[in-house]
DNA sequence: CATGAATGAGTTTTCATTCAT
DNA sequence: CATGAATGAAAACTCATTCAT
């Protein structure tokens, strides 16, 4: 289904993309692949469109097959990203009523995405829409889509009227996103711990209760 | 004391800088303010050179006297950042000893640097050292200085030995870095209520007291 | 038999060419049709091969069943248009004797051919053979070919001597092929009208009589 | 004055042009006379920036330093030739009261300037608006103020009310415009005779009157 | 006949940087 | 200190053309 997507995206430049997948070489996804990679490591303006071409054994203009600017490439990347963390927090949210275990599920699967080997959802995080301004309003759009999520998450919680959960979720969504600054697989620390580490304090704040244990 | 930096930073990177500094227009305070004003909004390689001179008034060669590179540019800004953010906080922390108290006010004139109209700060926030090779290094090192603040500060809370304090410090470096998102100056929010609210469950899960109230 | 020229045009270039004509869906018209209108408009260089494949929904690959080279097409174009200029000019002349009659049926039957909604006749007018130094000497062939007609019919007025025919021709050459700037079919005027006002002060020239009448 | 009016262009986009134009080496001219000539010989779009910047020993980002785009070089050449087309215009009518004179040595004064060997004027006829879309609307404007020109002085003739002078007009134009395609210098034929030629049938048919003699 | 994909050489343009004056 | 002008390397992008299927 991750394929559909990718597929998807890419026909929407192609009107005429053949039904009989098996007949493309389909570069398009390791382009995909590349440029996240890249955009999230170097940012957008440190990526060349050459780089991008060597790293996926294309040529410059081929790459201008599949998309008609750089732009819209990282367009391509940060949608692909947002509907990975979305994909994975829905997910991981689905069978879990409890509104604090869904919080706790999707905080969890929110760091995994953007700590993740493919880099789509660190792209988002990264690169801020004022970067590019081309397409800062696109990138606006598509960052709003995902913090949606948290927003309901949070609607869900009904808490007591004197607590700011607005404050809480910004909170939350900074602590979080600041992760990949710090964060290393081989640091020792598991993402479980630290989602759990990272909710504890906000129940407390939102809650005025301390879980035992932490 | 500001100007003495300034000067100085200047001076640095200019044997030729006249000795007699008063005789010049001194358009280097401004070269700054731009430069860090741009980085902020717009990230390091979607700012050009030209774009200061215009917005200086200057011509994009006499910006190159009073520096050798674009990269030493982002370094003057940042030292200036991190330096800012320094005085700030210790200058709020200075009178006092209680450490949750000394946390409390740090914060908030952490807070407060970096959501400042002068943008010197947020370019400490908003450009990562690995976004500009070059100069990777001194940038880290400069960071550095302002990560030590609250690692110290942290280390004068003598927490129970089972928290994780190092967590505890990077979830709210996170929170705090990721204000200039989303904070409005005409939002109605104030800091001091932000840094109150960012504080509470942090106590509340390092020493597992739930503060009365808000 | 204007599709038979159509068809012997197009299986000139390719020895491919299906003997059994009637199978093929044959989209050659309308790609020429195409491209005579987008040279007519923008000129050789300014229009793309991409663009005439969208404007016929082929590919630009398949472009290439029909033609060797862009240039190619334009020669194709190009002996059309001059084709159907001739057809015009020599059909309208054909029943008549009386020289200035006949150079006035002319005129008309060339502006009608270059006014005509399908442009093949206004790209020979607008495309000259330098514009595209790689097919220059045909395309100055084919222009002959059509200025030829024109020289024969001044030849046939038998004018005094001293009047100068070679002139007269090109003004007139000059005027008629300018009527594509400025003419528009809702403009309220005739070609007639056109033709008629066009060549009186041509014979008043060149005979040294006014008509009378307009 | 002519010098003035290309510094004048020049400065546009340089508003700190130094008033002493003796420091300058002031390749703008030379830039914009290549430009005319191979605009006027190989149209817009088969010349490159590339080819100017050989031809005037400028490196191609040294153009960029005195032009925007490409575009806006044509432009550039656009008005100065629809500039120096009035200015002879103008030039050659100052002197003169009687209407039809006054057309004669426009005329005349048109064709010198559209065959001289600097090419700016021949362009603005060479060059239609539709060939650079991007900038058609400005071409067309600057057009118009040429035809203005004539429109001025076909008002002048006072002519009977029966008479089209508009379209004696639009055949006039076209017939002038039409002779780089065939005039050559060394052709033997003089200006002032074609100029003479060109006028006298127009006179014809628009007051009835043969001129004796050509 | 056609297509999706690609090529490769070329195009315009950008931009940090330099330098004589 | 500053400037107008330029450089040069590299960037993004274009486009006629090709080719396996």
């Amino acid at each position: 289904m991750l394929n559909n997507r990718l597929v998807s995206l890419w026909a929407k430049g192609n009107t005429l993309a053949a039904t009989n997948a098996k007949r493309q070489s389909n570069r398009w996804p390791a382009l995909l692949d590349s440029a996240a990679s890249r955009f999230a490591e170097q940012g957008f303006h440190a990526t060349t469109i050459r780089e991008l071409a060597t790293a996926t054994a294309m040529t410059p203009g081929a790459i201008y097959f599949h998309v008609a600017t750089k732009q819209a490439l990282l367009t391509a990347v940060y949608a692909e990203g947002v509907e990975r963390i979305i994909d994975r927090v829905d997910g991981a949210v689905a069978g879990e009523t409890r509104p604090w275990r869904r919080l706790e599920k999707a905080v969890l699967a929110h760091l995994e995405a953007i700590l993740d080997k493919s880099a789509y959802a660190r792209v988002v995080i990264r690169i801020l829409p004022g970067d590019v301004p081309e397409i800062s309003s696109e990138l606006k759009m598509l960052r709003g889509r995902y913090e949606e999520r948290f927003k309901a998450l949070f609607a869900d919680l009904s808490l007591p009227p004197d607590r700011d959960a607005d404050l809480a979720r910004l909170f939350l969504l900074g602590a979080m996103n600041w992760t990949p600054v710090w964060y290393r697989e081989d640091g020792g620390r598991d993402l479980k711990g630290i989602a759990r580490e990272l909710l504890a304090p906000l129940r407390a704040m939102l809650c005025g209760i301390v879980e035992n244990g932490r």
